[in-house]
DNA sequence: TCAAACTTTCAAAAAATATTGAAACATAGA
DNA sequence: TCTATGTTTCAATATTTTTTGAAAGTTTGA
């Protein structure tokens, strides 16, 4: 395999990967063409390098940098716009780990909350929605402490979590 | 908010959570109610109680008995079948972790694999892509070992897991 | 202020995904 | 074997999501 092959290898196969998680294949995309890439790129460059249009291309570096894991930079000189990603894989990690406990394990705690705090009439199936969702509050207050916890850890917490986990 | 009301609620939370998650709305939701249900439903009890059809009902049992974490039941005497989830939450995170890693994280594991053992030519840009890919791979391996290890653990680990972790 | 260089927005089109429903299929019991 | 009672399959349809591209917007410098 060669440097090219290797390369589409890698961006295509992390876009179905992130389908497969809910993020969108040109977001994905672009982002793993600015993780590999050995210096920043601008919108032309990705436009071209991955054969989508200009609009496409706006939208999702954008998302990305809500994500805060691209970034935006200029080169003196220059109006045109450079992007580059977060080149360390933890920090990366990291990151992502927060945008998702913000964006999906808050709102699901608080609805189970709500759910799991209606009245006790004494049915089978009123404790039954009460005992589950309570169990599944518990479960995604742990992960969010966890990952918390992580996210608040230096940077080889991945390593050192599981040196803890193992012994 | 009476039972109804929590029982719709979570439903639809669950739904629209899944889909974030790259899971349909439908498989979903047949979770949710299967989980909060004392007793095994029918897949006329699913159609009604969701208001899908039963096609759509049978290709997501299916799916969810594939995830392993949906039974087939059979009540004596009776020609139907019924459906039961697994009850236990943290059963139940056990067996989607293992999934998981099964047709997420094995895949990206070779291909990052492939990808990180191209030759060295000396280029920035090839330096870039074998370094980074070498990255990604060892934090997914390292999240898979993570994960098998949880998967092999007792029921408490994941409390178990965050007090070593918080301590 | 104007023009040039670039980016963002957004309605329309395309693509991907989920859903339906009816026909095909399975199976138990008469 | 035939019928009744169920389940599965899959082509057609509906829905949702993504993508496009051109118009509108922004900013810099002359």
């Amino acid at each position: 395999m060669n440097y090219d092959e290797a390369k589409n290898k890698f961006i295509s196969t992390w876009g179905s990967l992130g389908t497969l998680w809910g993020i969108n294949k040109a977001m994905a995309q672009i982002h793993a063409l600015l993780l590999i890439s050995p210096k920043p790129l601008s919108m032309e460059d990705i436009m071209e390098q991955l054969q989508i249009s200009r609009g496409n291309t706006s939208m999702n570096l954008r998302q990305l940098m809500d994500w805060g894991i691209v970034f935006k930079e200029n080169k003196m000189g220059e109006r045109k716009e450079y992007f580059t990603s977060e080149k360390d894989v933890q920090e990366l990690a990291r990151q992502i780990a927060k945008e998702r406990s913000r964006r999906e394990l808050q709102p699901t705690i608080k609805i189970l909350k709500d759910v799991s705090n209606i009245d006790e009439d004494g049915t089978a199936k009123t404790k039954e929605l009460i005992k589950q969702t309570k169990a599944l509050h518990e479960m995604a207050d742990t992960l969010d402490i966890l990952m918390n916890r992580v996210i608040g850890q230096d940077h080889n917490w991945i390593t050192k979590a599981l040196v803890k986990l193992i012994k």
